[in-house]
DNA sequence: CCTACCGATCGGTAGG
DNA sequence: CCTACCGATCGGTAGG
């Protein structure tokens, strides 16, 4: 029962917002009375704080994952990005949820952006300085602020994309599917801003043109 | 006076989304008392359209000069793109009301980004065609989906920095300037993801190596 | 898990 | 531009 609560609380705060979707919304939702709801959740805050958590457990779920694939090269640094997008985008709402609680409760983030999504970010950092000690990613790359970029990136793409896609295909293009063409020119723009064009063997064959 | 309310509602659509920033807290921000606000405007929703007409007035203005700027070249998509940041950055608060009436009403923004947003993104696009055809941008770019990627980008960046920016410098950084760090990579990555490295002479200097 | 009910606050109106 | 007031809805409680 707890669990479809959460469920139809994310659904219905990733689109209303959390002020913007009433208990006895959620509670209907569900199909029961809005004082049921208030016995498996003793505030409208708490179960704020469950939809978070339940999403952040998931995410917790697939970042082992999603870093065990990423060694380094070009495929492992696609898998990452896939991985990213796909966790995001087979529910946008977790997307939606995210960005509302980034924009609605900025100082209780911070530390939530800090425990669950600065370890990984420091991890493919890493991975990034390593490729550029190797020559194969650009040297320019500001590693952490790189990464801060590709996340925002997918997590807007991905909560706004019923009003931005349909804008791109002037054909029908119902609201509900994301367009496969946002999400792999996003992935291509996040490829392209990371990688050196060529092989460039830098030093190991100093074959002078 | 209606300029002063709709300042103050700006701010506080920004900060607490539509239905959580009340008539009663608007008033107070500007002095007067909630049924004088509503003199002004005859409902919250006017107020609303108010606030995201004038962001769209000033937007307006400042889309013939980037264009004007940007005929083809590295430097003017650089100035298209740090225009861009400019409206936004100078004002974070455009960005996240923008990016609040986007989750909020999907179906109302989709006519007025089609109308206010899209013929621009057009011409950009044409211009990234233009350089594809010449050989300076790269042939796999989707024009349209380039820059919708990239607005999203810039849009989600500066209306999250103050929770995203202080996760990157762990020192201080007071959660109320926007990282340089941050806009400068979005830069980068917009401007890499886009150009072909080399100046390629494709078919003009055919001096096979 | 329900019915019944609470004070507080919401957007908005009457009337001056 | 104000005071006074409206019905509706909000999150939450009592009590079973």
């Amino acid at each position: 029962m707890a669990a479809q609560i959460v469920e139809q609380a994310t659904r219905l705060f990733a689109a209303r917002g959390f002020v913007g979707a009433s208990l006895q919304d959620i509670a209907k939702a569900v199909g029961i009375r809005k004082p049921s709801l208030l016995y498996h959740f003793p505030s409208k805050d708490d179960l704020r704080r469950s939809v978070l958590e339940q999403m952040l457990e998931h995410w917790n779920e697939v970042v082992p994952k999603i870093l065990r694939a990423a060694t380094s090269g070009h495929e492992q640094f696609d898998a990452i990005g896939e991985e990213t997008i796909k966790f995001f985008s087979e529910d946008p709402d977790r997307a939606r949820v995210l960005l509302r609680e980034l924009l609605d409760r900025p100082d209780e983030m911070g530390p939530l952006v800090r425990k669950h999504v600065q370890p990984w970010t420091e991890v493919v950092a890493s991975y990034i300085r390593k490729g550029q000690a190797q020559g194969r990613v650009h040297p320019d790359v500001d590693p952490e602020a790189y990464v801060s970029a590709v996340i925002n990136l997918i997590l807007s793409t991905i909560a706004v994309h019923a009003v931005v896609g349909p804008v791109l295909g002037g054909e029908s293009s119902s609201s509900e599917a994301i367009q496969p063409r946002l999400l792999d020119e996003v992935l291509r723009v996040a490829r392209s801003a990371l990688f050196l064009p060529e092989p460039a063997t830098p030093a190991a064959l100093p074959r002078s043109s």
